[in-house]
DNA sequence: TAAAAATACTCCATAGGTATTTTAT
DNA sequence: ATAAAATACCTATGGAGTATTTTTA
């Protein structure tokens, strides 16, 4: 389970369309819908209903999609927080107050 | 990120060792190793300091275990969940009561 | 018939392995 | 001298690409 996986299979429930998901993150239409598959093949459960030419969640997909957003929630707060801790560390190696940037 | 990777840096944690940690994880000790670098170095912060044998978590590397933990625990609470989704919609899919199994 | 989705490959990045060397008790 | 960590190199899995073929409104 990667960030990138998890943003993209969001990015399917936002557009309701795999195309229009692909061009959003960036990726090939061919590879959102491999990936998508895969996963649905290891949870062993759909994700998304295809409808013809729209995609729309199952049970199962919606439950996946609230998971998926309270981790990318937390991965997010945390590399803010990680962010401020590296320039504090930053902080504390400069010897005196006022040395110039860089 | 992925979710075996921040299990892997949480044994290092656990363990204090880099090499008793591969071995809780089952990959080998240089793997761990490059795997945590590689991690620092993405980060730009380290997340261990190296005591010699000992290996222990900067203010940094204890942030990011925390939010490691939480998002283990968000996917582990998110895999029960899908679980018994599915459970459920095998079990609609069923026509019959007492239907023999496969 | 014109969109989107699926299939069939090809390629490459990288997680992980083995062998070895360096470091520290 | 011994145990852990780092380095060097290699391999293989799978994420992503291009080209193409089904689908369905």
């Amino acid at each position: 389970m990667d960030l990138r996986q998890l943003r993209n299979i969001i990015a399917i429930a936002e557009e309701g369309n795999i195309t229009r998901a692909a061009e959003k993150v960036f990726i090939s239409q061919p590879a959102l819908s491999q990936l998508l598959r895969k996963l649905e093949h290891t949870l062993g459960t759909p994700l998304f209903i295809r409808e013809g030419k729209r995609v729309i969640p199952t049970r199962a997909g919606k439950i996946y999609l609230n998971g998926a957003r309270a981790i990318l929630n937390i991965a997010k707060a945390l590399d803010q927080k990680l962010g401020e801790t590296t320039r504090k560390a930053e902080q504390d190696l400069r010897p005196t107050i006022g040395s110039p940037d860089q």
